[in-house]
DNA sequence: CAAACGTTGCCAACCGGTTTCCAACTGGCC
DNA sequence: GGCCAGTTGGAAACCGGTTGGCAACGTTTG
């Protein structure tokens, strides 16, 4: 049985309109009726019904968040971030694994629309027309997070920054021939590395490898792309991420190549489980639960302040860096 | 603006409450009508107001998950498959990461308990004391994963065979002084596979060395296990779960001991990343997305058949099994 | 042909809060 | 004592669906 506004009224011996009133934070209530109604709610264990409240008001309390494999210790983390954030700020998350399907990612952001105040979007596979026919589906005012997108708020990090200073540290080490082995093509995360790796490739410090592109899954693919680097004649190589460099590791280790000895290796991300790893992976720290509180954050001043008609929305991003651990090492010439 | 049930009437023709029949799949209307009122409700893109239908209904829709650490890819597998399963039954999932605190994790009950139709709950902290106070402040369904406790509906992994199996592993390849670095005292899986591990003991196959209890995390309380275990003069060990073995192997290395030559690890968990790593880990896999959707399962059996007062709650104990890879090998007498 | 029956769709009540509007009451002041 | 301003609390409408009861209609059967 769930007590009611009634049940609290009766106890207090006012009526229901009151104890709304009393328990509002702006309402209008003798400091004497507040007590007293406070004191019944909390003998009752009274809990306003989310669904009458959001009924009148519009809003639901809860926020929405959809990414693309939670497997992905990456996105765990920005899940854990979100949660934490929207907890502090009295709202409760939804969380749908799109499994990097389109059709579900679509269908995620239809489905939970609704019954949120607003939705974050890890999104990097839709592409930007997709998005925009999304956001046709509601009104609900959209956070993109480390995606972003000509109008559309966001929260990203500064990959082309931190793939730039991964090489520079590679340079400094010695190396001049270094592979890259890309992420799932088509994707922005992608193209954001891919245009950092260029920058460098241009100014000729440096020669780059470059390595198809592989699924951020331990698989075949990240086998196949670490004989390909082995083969290359490159002493060091950078992952599109720290599940790709460990898949590397994982297959030169196999095949007899030392990490760091033979072959230094960089990821991106900075995911939880690389600093544990042997060796642990020098990587590009990227701002998770920073990411998270950021685009929360920006998401509640959507929720105050509606976007003006017209106005481009606010993008944020964050500041990247390297992170040296044991997976790289000064290049010897053999 | 939402389209309402009312518009949806007035482009079909009909009245609210014949839309509302039309579209509920055991509603009284002819095909006609509600073939009528399909294409409306499509062409106008209406979607019912989830916190109209949960105030009449009384249910929700969602479903509630709580978890210690979303960082620990344990956990994010089985918020993984939770999710999967309650999206197929068109449901939508709250995550609450409680961080492993006893406060947290209790309000989070309470929070979430008045806008779901039932909790999951992933709490190897509470006790049981706690566990009943928690179920007293609300009437919701709650089914407790990896976790057991009388009373109570739970899906658990038989970890006292998964331990014993790890052991007998080990036996079979010649090690007969072995090192078990337990998890966090007074948890329940931490009981479990001490258990496991005692069992074995006791029929003298083996010698156990009890190395305390470390906390799940890459911190200091690893790195000092790892050279209680080096001084015990085991020559392969045991770990509470994968993370912790992780943690292990990490020190092993920086200290010059080689995995699995010098010395044979086995984890607990088989956590995503565990195939991944260098030398891929040796592991007692618990099944995690089994879990997770056994639970819903469990879940919804409960939703739709309340439970009888008395009756023992369903209990349900998945298999384990021992995964093979590289981190265990053969005991050269030194 | 009339009565009985099944079908179909509408009206209205209801879920549990919030909010507007208004009545009553308080106290201050002339 | 009467009047007014300011405060306090209550009745009722409302949010957007669902559902029981019932009227109207068409069909079948005695």
């Amino acid at each position: 049985m769930q007590v009611t506004i009634r049940e609290v009224a009766k106890a207090a011996g006012v009526s229901p309109s009151t104890v709304s009133r009393a328990l509002a934070p702006g309402g209008t209530a003798s400091q004497r009726t507040r007590e007293r109604v406070r004191a019944a709610a909390e003998r009752l264990g009274y809990r306003p019904n989310p669904s009458a409240r959001g009924l009148i008001t519009g809003r639901t309390g809860h926020l929405g968040l959809i990414v693309p494999d939670l497997l992905n210790p990456f996105f765990a983390d920005i899940c854990k971030g979100v949660q934490a954030r929207a907890r502090g700020l009295g709202h409760a998350v939804f969380v749908s694994d799109s499994e990097r399907d389109e059709g579900l990612e679509l269908d995620a952001v239809r489905t939970l629309a609704p019954q949120v105040d607003g939705v974050l979007l890890c999104s990097p596979q839709l592409s930007g027309e997709e998005l925009r026919g999304l956001r046709d589906l509601t009104d609900k005012p959209i956070v993109l997070l480390h995606r972003s997108e000509p109008g559309f708020a966001s929260v990203t990090a500064d990959l082309l920054e931190g793939m730039t200073d991964a090489l520079t540290h590679l340079h400094a080490l010695g190396h001049r021939r270094i592979a890259y082995v890309g992420g799932p093509r088509s994707t922005w995360a992608a193209g954001e590395r891919a245009a950092g790796i260029e920058e460098m490739a241009r100014t000729g410090t440096v020669e780059i490898v470059r390595v198809g592109s592989v699924a951020p899954h331990f698989d075949g693919g990240i086998t196949g792309a670490a004989d390909v680097v082995l083969a290359s004649g490159a002493s060091a190589v950078v992952a599109f991420n720290d599940i790709v460099a460990f898949g590397l590791i994982s297959r030169f280790t196999a095949r007899g190549v030392r990490v760091p000895d033979d072959m230094s290796v960089v990821g991106c991300d900075d995911i939880a489980l690389s600093g544990m790893a042997a060796p642990p992976l020098t990587t590009v720290s990227v701002p998770k639960a920073h990411g998270a509180r950021a685009a929360v954050d920006l998401m509640f001043r959507m929720l105050v302040t509606p976007a003006v008609d017209g106005a481009e929305p606010l993008r944020r991003v964050l500041p990247t860096h390297l992170v040296v651990r044991g997976s790289t090492a000064a290049y010897e010439r053999g």
